[in-house]
DNA sequence: TTTTTGATTGACTAATTAATCAATGAATAT
DNA sequence: ATATTCATTGATTAATTAGTCAATCAAAAA
């Protein structure tokens, strides 16, 4: 009676919904959501311009999806490391490395969670979202420079100030090295935090 | 034979493109050359639809006078500074907390020079200005970090990275305090700075 | 082979936004 | 007062882009 099974249908529709939020995930990260045209996300993916409604009730929708995936993923990493063992310098270092080594090859999560702080054209529940999740991560943060101070191994300064000083800073650098992606050993891990550490000539 | 005499018309012209630009930088720095429409710049200026195009050929257009501005003006800031006296680490923060201050009220010009520089929506003729300067900033750095290194002021590492790293981290830096604007003593110029510098236990 | 179901297409419509232009307004010399 | 010139307006047109939908296609059961 049915042409195809339901489950076969489920992998199709899986890997259409896969395959858009993909394309998706590119050309935002690239274009910012407003400089982003539904044509521009199927024309990447490689499917018709109807199709991205069949699985998607607008362009926002598509984006508060990706920025959901951006937010909840970057969340769990960073608690994942802040709440492992290890001395705060430790963890903090897992944590740097691990991030770049995250966005090395294209940044486009990265890029759509940057953006859905930053800009004031987002769709709102998008930028409800980050609202959300980007108080969390500072948090997580702070508390571990909260330790490491006084773990002594951190200098001493107002924990929140120092997080988002780490978290300014690792946008920015990573931010340069989606332009500069040809550069080896950029940025040096070890250099950076030294801004967080107390004096000591080389590692 | 003339109702107003040139010179009152040049003042007029003048006061209007002025207040064009001041809200063209504004809204274009806020929301991005893509999310921003010609309605949103005439509006924050308080002048009707039509008169833009009395004054500008385009939103391409004033866009890339803005761009321009900001590129031209970042450009002669660090030349002066960096061409100035004073050892390689004074000039640095001498440069360092000119930027920060400013970009202290509103940051719209160098949120302009970071799109033009990262964005792929924005004009191609202010996205070709972006690339000449940018490029010429990245050298004064890095000549300013290779005397610092010879002076043996700051740490051994290639200097164009370190130029890099130097402009990645202001970018965040400036970024993140656009929008907590009401912390006081943030960032903390010195404690951004010994990224470069050798150990020292504080200033 | 035929039928059935749901994915897929792309021409079409609707909505938004850039750009135009005929009409108006404000200031001043005559 | 009147005439002149140029800034200014906003309704209108043009262009772009989001979203719709009737028709088509592909795969498998009958």
């Amino acid at each position: 009676m049915s042409p195809r099974i339901d489950e076969q249908n489920q992998q199709i529709r899986d890997a259409r919904k896969q395959q858009l939020l993909e394309a998706g995930a590119k050309v935002f990260g690239e274009r910012g959501y407003a400089g982003t045209k539904v044509s521009d996300i199927v024309r990447e993916a490689q499917l018709s311009h109807g199709l991205i409604y069949h699985y998607f009730a607008s362009k926002e929708d598509i984006y508060i999806e990706l920025a959901r995936t951006a937010f909840t993923t970057s969340y769990e990493t960073i608690r994942q490391v802040v709440e492992n063992g290890g001395s705060p310098y430790e963890r903090l270092k897992e944590l740097t490395e691990g991030i770049f080594a995250h966005t090395a090859g294209s940044g486009y999560f990265f890029l759509i969670a940057l953006q859905t702080n930053t800009s004031k054209t987002v769709p709102e529940e998008a930028a409800a979202i980050s609202k959300e999740y980007s108080g969390q991560n500072l948090q997580l943060l702070e508390q571990l420079f909260r330790e490491g101070q006084k773990q002594g191994e951190f200098i001493h300064a107002d924990p929140f100030k120092q997080a988002l000083m780490y978290s300014s800073m690792l946008n920015g650098v990573i931010f340069t090295r989606l332009t500069y992606s040809e550069l080896e050993d950029f940025p040096q891990v070890d250099q950076i935090l030294r801004i967080f550490t107390h004096a000591r000539e080389e590692e």
